[in-house]
DNA sequence: TCAATATGAGCCATACATAAACCATATTAT
DNA sequence: ATAATATGGTTTATGTATGGCTCATATTGA
């Protein structure tokens, strides 16, 4: 089905992306890095490095991570090891919790 | 144009975006909301969730920080007003930088 | 100055992400 | 136990992001 509305994103996402991308262009920058470079080491093309640099929330996140990656952005800043630590824990802390959230039919009391 | 290959990510992006995922459906069971509920809220389809909680590197950043956003999820966590000072501070050091970077024609002496 | 290059923006074709169904299984609550 | 619901998969159709290509402008280096 067509997509009726155009989509919003909220004010935080927007200027999330925003700025990982101003942090990935200050990067490339830093490492005197022409968009058509950075555009081939991270596999993809000029266009769509200028909109993750513009913060276009469209984009692959992947793509963004990459870009981010290769210029040295570490979102979560932590090297590989920590990563997977992280991964790992917030699994642990996921196991704890049930599986499945059941609503109770009825009161459906909603909390905001 | 086609893309030939199939794309691939480094190991950080993918552990990246494993790791946020993980952290999404971490706060969503926290919030005790169902992966229908939490899409909704989103604007996305439950699908689309569980690629986003399962790590899908192809999914649009937008869609997974709003989603991050509503479960309580900040990548850079800080308030609207830090991100917007951050990505000024951003636009700052840029500037400082020559706006262009320019690749001096013949010694094409590739660094790696 | 001027040549060379980088950047930005637009257009087009197409592979693909998304939404909306569906089903099967797992888990919860009664 | 059984009903009710959540979750994880599929599949299909379609809007759209992406890559490649232009052209125009801006900026650099000589």
């Amino acid at each position: 089905m067509p997509r009726i509305q155009k989509r919003t994103y909220s004010k935080y996402s927007h200027e999330a992306a925003l700025l990982l991308g101003r942090l990935i262009r200050l990067g490339r920058k830093e490492r005197k890095l022409t968009s058509e470079e950075l555009a081939e080491r991270t596999g993809i093309s000029r266009g769509t490095l200028q909109r993750i640099e513009k913060g276009d929330p469209k984009v692959e996140i992947g793509l963004v991570f990459e870009a981010a990656t290769i210029v040295g952005v570490n979102l979560f800043d932590a090297d590989d090891r920590r990563l997977t630590k992280q991964i790992a824990r917030a699994e642990d802390k996921i196991a704890l919790l049930p599986k499945h959230i059941h609503k109770s039919s009825k009161g459906l009391r909603d909390e905001f």
